[in-house]
DNA sequence: TTCCATGCAAAGCGTTTGCACACAC
DNA sequence: GTGTGTGCAAACGCTTTGCATGGAA
């Protein structure tokens, strides 16, 4: 992103999602951006995670064919709730950490593994609680 | 899906997924199908792969937000080539039994995890080769 | 005969794109 | 001043849905 020009709308976008723990799709960020640039909109919100998605400072997450941005692109695992969708974090390193020394592939050569667990949490649309 | 009418659409659309590798698309289902029943349509296809998604007869992947099938619902990884898009299995069940086994959640039970991999393949869009 | 599944067309939803204008450099 | 980023609206691609008809049980 060295050569790309700064804009507030940018740097909105980036802080929002540093600052939330959510894993917000589109919509969302656009929403609350929009709080503090009222006159941004929701295709600038689109261009700019895909520039940060591509510059890697914000991971793509893909649930129910749409995307979730994650600002932590430090190595974690993610859980979803297969009831109410919410994603949370859990960060142990020994489990990608294992996929990745432990793989073999031919004609393929792995760079990373995205780890996701689906289940049940204590969420009131599940259930079993 | 006991419950469920049988129909030949769904039995054509999942012998066909059973008989590929290629974890096809909504699309290409319906394209290779209708070989075989030319009046099926592309609305059939979608509702029958999410009887047989949700049925737990074939799984889903979501890739560039599309679902994509594979009637292989026994334990395996996935492979994503960042280049060409193709995806290809791996079957290393210690890899997802380590995932499994060594989670650790509060709030949360997995009942599955999904292992994927990104990286480059021996494809011709790939430059590395 | 009953009523679920199909085929068709239209709509829905997330995302991308063309264009003129605005603004970072 | 130059050229990239923005805002707007339209288009796009994948998927779902309403409805009348067809076919499984």
């Amino acid at each position: 992103m060295a050569e790309k020009r700064s804009t507030i709308q940018r740097a909105k976008i980036l802080e929002y999602i540093r600052g939330v723990k959510t894993h917000p799709n589109a919509e969302t960020v656009y929403a609350q951006v929009k709080k503090e640039v009222p006159t941004i909109s929701l295709s600038t919100v689109y261009r700019n995670i895909n520039i940060l998605a591509d510059d890697g400072q914000i991971t793509r997450l893909e649930v129910n064919n749409e995307s979730r941005f994650d600002a932590d692109t430090t190595c974690h695992q993610h859980c979803i709730c297969t009831s109410c969708g919410q994603i949370t974090d859990v960060f142990q390193n020994d489990i990608s950490e294992y996929a990745m020394k432990n793989i073999k592939t031919k004609n393929f050569t792995p760079s990373c593994v995205k780890i996701i667990y689906y289940g049940e949490c204590k969420c009131e649309k599940n259930d079993k609680n």
